[in-house]
Order: structure tokens, then C-alpha cells, then sequence
DNA sequence: GCCGGTCAATCAATCACTTGATGGAATATA
DNA sequence: TATATTCCATCAAGTGATTGATTGACCGGC
């Protein structure tokens, strides 16, 4: 079926579209993603790219495939127990600062999923694989008393999810930076995982 | 110049295209949004919508307006001061019950706000405007006691409009209605306020 | 000598937008 | 009042530019 994805480098040519793609998706929007400039960005003629993916929505199946890699691996636990969960707070900030294309993409792949039940189905997956992962978190941190015991770890999975979807994925809402800052702040301080709760004025 | 506004009805063929091509960005998004489909859906021949508006910028523009009107004065603060903050959130509760598309259709703006300085203009009053009115009643609800006096209104309003944003303008990540549900209760919960505020005073 | 990979050229479909004409209401003219 | 003229709203039938996709040929390596 598929492709067995190996090494990372088997397919070059492959890749190299899937990337084009993904760049010019997080720059045009799907509205304005064309099959050519994906081609010319690479170097390579429209053909060529039909060669690898018959279709444009081969191409974008390659494209979301590629962005939710990086979105799961971006959110993967990996520090000790009890700092996991400023763990993710600290990751998201950090992608945020070096990879923001990928936000853009998700921001067009969640749109899109209202209409695409294929995408929608793996943006489900991500999203409750992230969900898990947070619910979990949650509880370790509860019970190493980094967060308030009555809270329920689902619900605040739940408003962690939301809210930084709504601070990453919906660019323009929160317009300056510092406002990122602050509402991923007082989250945190809600949380009980920032002794900073003074308010600055 | 431009166009007055005058009484709701009069021009009802402009109207009416508008009110199309809204309900076709909501169902199809800007990827999706044809003249024709609008023109169509009108019942009127496509030289008919260009008389009225020359352009699909300028009919895109028409929409941005209506969808704008439609979310602020979903938003003006209604009830009395003490209930104002709790009512905002009951508020999108039920326009997000009512009016599903206008979500949809914020959603397609904040993302074309990357490439489009016009709307991000406009979208960026708009939720400027939200934010000093949360604010402001973040405040109020300090000063009756309902909410902690600690918290710094700014930095509140900033984190209300994130998570708002991530539960309704992305609605694939949050996918059951409960979770909606649950995020936004503990949000409140966060703030103090309560579910079912009692009458005050 | 075949075969994976590439290209120039082209296709059919679709897009936003235009053209020239038509009917009827409003307005001017006799 | 009767008739001529202007203007508004509408339409059928295009126009040119793009779009995703195809075709057939070329070419180097095994």
C-alpha cells in the first residue's frame, strides 16, 4: 500500500515536494496553494511532481502527514516526571518561536477538516493523543503537588488545549506578543506552575 | 461616499448577496468561495452580483463587514455590572448554539489576516474592542467582589479571549461538546465566577 | 535495450470578469 | 395627455487567464 516511510532520506525528491508544500501552504493558505509553485520551488517541472503524487490531494495527504509528525514529536514528554507538564508549556513557547509555519499550517488543516473528513479524522487523532498525554501529565503533577489536587486533570487538559490553540493557531486574535505571554502566564499561574502571579502594572 | 447604511432593507439585492456569500464562506471557506455559487444561490445571472459589487475583494470586504457587525454586537455588555462578565460567556454559549457559521466564518478571516492587511485591520479592532470591553468588566466584577482582586484584568481578558477562540474558532480540537463544556466551566471557575450566578443584589 | 526519472507542450475545465442587449420604471418633452 | 428619452437592473453569452492533470518524447545508467 502506502509508502514503508524509511530512512529520511530515501526519497529526496519526495521529501523535497512534501516540504515545498508544506511551506507554501503555511505561507498561501489552501487557498492560494498551487501545484506549479509547489513544483518551481523544488526546481522541478509539474510533471514530475504528478510523478510522485498522482494528485494534488496526494500531495496535501503528504503534507498533513508531515505536519502532524512534527506536531506529535514536538509534544512528546521527554524531561522528568515532575516538570513534564512546564514541560509542554515551555515547548509550545519554544515551537512557537522557531517553526510558526507549522502553526499556520494546523491553523489550515483545522479549517479544512470541517470540510474534509479524512483530514479531520487525523487532526482527531492528534489532538486526542495531545489530550491523553496532558490528562496525564496533569495527574503526575498533581500528585507530586505541582498542581491543586481537586482539579480534574481532564477538564484542565481540555482548557490547556483550547487556549493554546486559541494564542497559536488564530494568529491574529492575540496581536501582540506580550499578550501571549501574558495569557500563557496566567494559564500557568492557574495552574499553579508559575509562582509569578503579579500582576504588572 | 461609499454607502450609507441606511435603513436594513434598503438595498435588499446587495443584502442578500452578502448574506450568500456568507453563508457560502461559512459551508465552503475562502478555498471554496465562488461568484457563481453566490450569484446562484441568490437566484440572480453573475453580470447581476458585478454590478453591485465590481469585485470579489469588494464582496469578500461586504462580508467582513456583516460578520464583524454580527460579532460585536453579540458582544456589547447588556445586563447589569455585576452579571456583565458571567454574561459574556453565557453570551457565546448561545451564539455559538445559534450561529455556528459565524464562527466559521471568523475562523476563515483570522487565518486570511496572514495574507490580507485589510482584514487584519479590521480583525484586529475587532478583537480590540473585546478585549477593552472584558477588561473593563473584569474589572467591574473585581470591585463587586465576584472575581479576585489579585488578577490583573489585562492579562484575564487576554487569556478569556484565547481559550474562546481556541473552543470556537478551531472546532475540530475541541470535538465533543462536553469538552467545550468542561473548558469553558473551568475557565469561570478560574475567574470565580459561578455557573449559575445568583441574582445580585 | 529497457526503464526510472525528467521535461516541453498541451489539454479540458473552471475561474473572475466583460460585453452588448433588453425590458420597464422614471422623467422629460410636446 | 401622449410620446420620447434617460436610467436602472438584469441577463445570455462570451473573454482571457489559470488551474490540475496528461501526453509523448528524451536521456542517462545498469
Amino acid at each position: 500500500m502506502g509508502r514503508p516511510k524509511a530512512a529520511p532520506d530515501a526519497e529526496p525528491r519526495r521529501e523535497a515536494l512534501v516540504l515545498a508544500a508544506y511551506s507554501r501552504l503555511a505561507e498561501a493558505g489552501f487557498e492560494g496553494l498551487r501545484t506549479r509553485d509547489v513544483a518551481a520551488e523544488v526546481g522541478v517541472n509539474i510533471a514530475t511532481l504528478h510523478y510522485y503524487f498522482p494528485t494534488k490531494e496526494a500531495l496535501i495527504r503528504g503534507v498533513v502527514g508531515h505536519a502532524m509528525g512534527r506536531f506529535r514529536t514536538a509534544f512528546a514528554p521527554g524531561s522528568r516526571p515532575g516538570e513534564q507538564l512546564a514541560a509542554q508549556f515551555q515547548g509550545i513557547r519554544r515551537l512557537a518561536k522557531n517553526e510558526p509555519e507549522l502553526f499556520a499550517v494546523m491553523g489550515e488543516l483545522a479549517l479544512r477538516s470541517a470540510r474534509d473528513p479524512a483530514i479531520a479524522a487525523i487532526f482527531k487523532d492528534t489532538i486526542e493523543a495531545w489530550h491523553s498525554t496532558l490528562r496525564t501529565l496533569v495527574g503526575h503533577a498533581q500528585i507530586e503537588g505541582f498542581v491543586d489536587k481537586r482539579l480534574d486533570p481532564d477538564t484542565v487538559a481540555s482548557l490547556v488545549i483550547a487556549t493554546l490553540n486559541g494564542l497559536f493557531m488564530v494568529p491574529v486574535a492575540s496581536s501582540a506578543s506580550d499578550r501571549i505571554d501574558k495569557a500563557l502566564g496566567q494559564l500557568e499561574s492557574f495552574l499553579g506552575l508559575q509562582k509569578r502571579p503579579r500582576p504588572a502594572r
